[in-house]
DNA sequence: GGCCGGATCCGCGCAGAGCGGAACCGTCCC
DNA sequence: GGGACGGTTCCGCTCTGCGCGGATCCGGCC
């Protein structure tokens, strides 16, 4: 299907550049558990927290998986929804990889790290 | 300009839904003044970083500024040009981000606490 | 004046953000 | 067995904005 010419620029190929030592997860894996982590912590549905974030259930769940790169309004959003500052949210995730790192059996997940923070 | 119609979905408008406390600075700004003052720390240029990132210069000063959303791999290749881990780099900016919030002038830059922590 | 390097501006092609409808799954009740 | 319900994920879509190359701006040096 590449019978169209003439390109102005060749296609962009969004892959990996050069991602930092490897195994190590990437960003939206790891905001991806917090959140989910954070939302289980308080009992809540998909569809609770994405009602009070603005966002619709199907596109948390994506963020939640890791699937989708939310922009940072809506992460500030989901943290809002989740009643954590950015702060708290990014200090979790770092502590969380931080975990997931020094052992290699996933280690704490991201709501026990949270939970120990506050 | 709206003449085109039959809409087969709304347009989607990607502006704030519901962001966290207000005040509080988004993540693409905090995570792009922590690269640049990792990169200044290293006394690299924005060119030099972007070549062995993988990335043009123009887009990682855009990063640096924060005026775009990069993506997990973007993030993850211009960490390990900085040599540093995404554990250290989500870190450094947790802490640049209390530290701006536990004092509202600024307080340390990203660089300072990342060689705290380091 | 010129040249150079460092950083930013500008406009662009197309990848993917974010969404609504549909589908899947498990649980409950008859 | 059947159906109804809720929670989550799949799927396909529109259109926004990612990431880039060329151009521009700025400061320093000769």
């Amino acid at each position: 299907m590449a019978s169209s010419v003439s390109p102005l620029r060749p296609a962009i190929v969004r892959t990996d550049p050069k991602p930092s030592p490897p195994r190590e997860p990437l960003w939206r894996h790891a905001l991806g558990e917090c959140l989910r982590g954070l939302r289980h912590e308080r009992g809540e549905k998909l569809s609770e927290t994405a009602r009070r974030a603005g966002v619709s259930p199907q596109y948390l769940s994506e963020m939640e998986r890791g699937v989708k790169e939310p922009s940072s309004e809506m992460i500030a959003a989901v943290a809002g929804a989740l009643d954590v500052t950015l702060v708290d949210l990014t200090l979790a995730v770092a502590e969380s990889l931080r975990s997931a790192q020094s052992s290699a059996s996933r280690g704490a997940t991201c709501s026990a790290v949270y939970a120990l923070a506050a």
